[in-house]
DNA sequence: ATCATTACTGAACGATGTTCAATATATTTA
DNA sequence: TAAATATATTGAACATCGTTCAGTAATGAT
């Protein structure tokens, strides 16, 4: 065997998680093998270890893509929104909206956790971050005499939030499942938190 | 071997689902496994079989004992507030507490998910909705005059939130973990979700 | 044409969930 | 008390899993 230089190191990363995204979007987390991943691309088992250190780094990769989609379609949002509050609710529905789509792919990104000794990457705490600061910037304007403390406690409790009502609606813990129903959560949610953040601001 | 009778099969049950308690408080789900559990009850795998449909039988069981020492917390909490704003926020704290106090249990009820034919049991789901009438419950003095779907899209708002903020924190996703962090989180929530819905409400 | 390097394989290991014929004990019957 | 029946428990067997790595086949260099 040995077909030898078919596919660059590279190129097999790809497939491989490009396998791995529909295995899980299919199947779940539950559902992906390295045997399955090997089959769908060709390859057999060993060369995934060539590539990859072992499942759970690819898992993180595949994760890794997930959340780089999911902040494609958040920042795509933002281009129909004018005020901080609509910006946030346009955010909020975007991030449900892409729940609702890729629910399992979705899932397996809080679902996945490394091994006891593992440390999750700077690279992917790094995209997590990058989440909530997209929040804190549409924010800022509401937020301007406030400590940078404070901004960053609102939006993480915003954040939060909306993920806390995505993630119990997408799971079936909500008797909702459709995106409509959830965007109603999220919207109540911004809306007075922001309200009630507003008379205390003006309170003080 | 056999050694008939030593234990009836809801003795049984209670030592495999207690073995199984401390074997995740300790590794997680991903450390559970039914020789484990067998072992550590002096029993050997079979049995398991006997008085579980399957492992993820079992592993359901734990999280709704888990539930249950969740809602009996919170429920405790209930007795040192008077107004439905100070009653919330114990709720929510009690939550924050008990999840960073059994973190890998608390995790276990939302990581785990059955297979894909399976239905999540009745006695399951009404466990999770308990938890959201207590809200309510707490919240209707304040939501008298609205309808029976308002009171119940703000009562699933407040506690899917308080549960987002504790499950990102909890997994490491935010830089805190400590309880009092959290709740600072979760009291910003509250307070300010309940300040807005007043004025929104005084508006009508 | 030979050698060295590289790309890839696939058998092997230990562990997993699950099943079920076999077995050892307890209870009932004679 | 002895034999027969019933029942509680076992543990070997199966398929599958993640992971490793000696071996092999194809390429590139000499």
């Amino acid at each position: 065997m040995a077909r030898r230089s078919e596919h660059s190191k590279e190129q097999i990363r790809e497939m491989a998680l490009a396998a791995a995204e529909d295995i899980v979007e299919a199947d779940g987390l539950a559902g992906l093998s390295a045997r399955k991943i090997a089959k769908q691309i060709g390859y057999t088992v060993g060369t995934l270890y060539l590539v990859f250190r072992n499942l759970d780094d690819l898992v993180l990769h595949v994760n890794a893509r997930t959340l780089d989609a999911l902040f494609a379609k958040i920042q795509d949002s933002l281009h129909k929104c004018r005020t901080p509050r609509t910006c946030v609710l346009a955010m909020g529905r975007a991030y449900v909206d892409f729940a609702t789509e890729n629910p399992k792919r979705w899932n397996m990104v809080f679902e996945h956790q490394l091994a006891e000794g593992e440390e999750v990457p700077y690279w992917f705490a790094d995209k997590v971050n990058m989440m909530f600061q997209l929040v804190q910037l549409q924010l800022t304007p509401l937020l301007e005499s406030q400590t940078e403390k404070k901004i960053d406690l609102v939006s993480k409790t915003i954040w939060c939030g909306v993920h806390g009502i995505c993630s119990l609606a997408v799971t079936g813990k909500l008797d909702i499942s459709d995106a409509e129903s959830i965007h109603v959560l999220t919207d109540s949610l911004i809306n007075n938190y922001l309200a009630g953040m507003a008379t205390t601001l003006k309170g003080e």
